[in-house]
DNA sequence: TCACTTCTTGCATAAACGTGCAAAACATGC
DNA sequence: GCATGTTTTGCACGTTTATGCAAGAAGTGA
């Protein structure tokens, strides 16, 4: 991968994040944290960002209108939840990767050299791993919902169900012990509920504020999670209900 | 292979991908890796890359085309022609966008409050597309090809027969009238004619340089083509052709 | 204060680079 | 045909660049 590149990849992350991590450039482009930190320290040089310890962040004019219009709700915390779930995986892998904000974290913390095969309904997944050279990304095709930024209806199901993975990364409304994973939509759910069929196993990552919450419509119960990826101040008395039923818990 | 050859070859994988690597170039065109930088020096020297270790990477730093990748080349032309091509819109109509630099033009350009239904098997067209409130946005799945930034394959192919739509915007890697529509990839090229054959009337939109040559997959005969979008400066012999069998040409 | 992480600097190495040169391919003129 | 000049290409050479590692400095938080 070119030097170039890289530096491109930042300054587009930058625009989207607001800020970047050192050790998490380095493990998504496989190169050295010092590598990363020279790359960091020539965008600075050129203006291109503001070298902060532990990484750098857009420069102010930019990052106040960037930041804060992007779906910025815990922005954060999602994407520490994003780097804790990567862990789950290893090469060879195929996966199921749902719509949502979290997921579009998680893939966006792909390592770009992993190889990997990938579905999902969700564009903002579909783009995030475009230009990853190792993973054989399938698009789920349908009727886009533009509230979702994913693609739902009889076609989306359809191609659900010629494929199958090792792993399905459920984007969750509501994740409540007794009700299990919920969405909002009908439809919405119906696809989630095919993709976790077609799975050997279901990882789902939430942020603390959907901690026992439900939505309406059921897409899988709490027992057919096997990893559960939470921010460290989680409940520890709701975990306990998840890890009860088989979850394995892992903490960003 | 002729040194000619080669720098089109190179102009056309930057135009695609973004960037290229000297190595890889070598390998492919089976010439030693000086042969190649100096392709690239000559190149960047005429402006049309800008030379990096490594390789080199397309030289306009412009917006996006596809899905991260710069299409840098003759964006102004392409954006010229999208502002054409998009006239030809009315409320109501369902649309097949492919993919290819020129379609995501011509989807940026697309009114945001313009009615339509739009199907395309291209990320960066239903990127361009997902904030439209009043478009019904379809998207073609399949097996992404990352060179194209679209989906092939039998799913992308099934969806599409299920669809009919009164205009179909075919990208041409290739224009000319005796050979029609042209592509360079066999799986490409069966998407491309899905597209046309489920349309009423089919757009093509082309810069200069795709006029009267061909690539080696035939997509559709040129008397199937019932709009021609060009450049104003493109030779009036090679458009009367398309007149002659039927074309309505528009100028941007 | 101390332990820990992150940062910078210097250095070694391998890859990529440009340059000069000679062989080969090709065209041109006699 | 033969000589001449031009263009293209590959190779050898020394130089530059990117990168990872090590060691010490500096920042961070208890």
């Amino acid at each position: 991968m070119l030097t170039d590149q890289r530096h491109q990849i930042i300054r587009d992350r930058l625009a989207v994040e607001g800020r970047v991590l050192a050790g998490e450039l380095a493990s998504h482009f496989g190169v050295s944290e010092d590598t990363v930190r020279r790359d960091l320290r020539e965008l600075a040089k050129a203006g291109e960002c503001r070298r902060v310890y532990g990484g750098a962040v857009a420069s102010a004019p930019l990052a106040a209108a960037t930041v804060g219009q992007r779906s910025g709700h815990a922005v954060e915390e999602k994407m520490r939840l994003a780097s804790a779930a990567v862990r789950l995986l290893s090469a060879g892998q195929s996966l199921f990767i749902d719509g949502g904000s979290t997921n579009a974290a998680i893939a966006r913390a792909i390592p770009r050299e992993l190889d990997l095969t990938v579905a999902t309904n969700s564009l903002g997944v579909a783009s995030a791993l475009s230009d990853h050279p190792q993973v054989e990304l399938i698009v789920l095709g349908g009727r886009f919902v533009r509230e979702l930024g994913t693609c739902v209806g009889a076609d989306t199901l359809a191609a659900i169900a010629q494929l199958g993975a090792d792993l399905c990364f459920l984007g969750s409304c509501g994740l409540d012990a007794a009700r299990g994973v919920t969405a909002f939509d009908s439809a919405e759910a119906e696809v989630k509920r095919a993709m976790a069929r077609n799975s050997t196993g279901i990882v789902v990552a939430v942020t603390n504020d959907k901690l026992a919450t439900a939505a309406p419509y059921r897409v899988a119960r709490a027992e057919a999670i096997r990893h559960l990826v939470v921010e460290k101040s989680a409940p520890a008395a709701i975990l306990a209900d998840f890890e009860r039923q088989g979850a394995e818990i892992h903490f960003a």
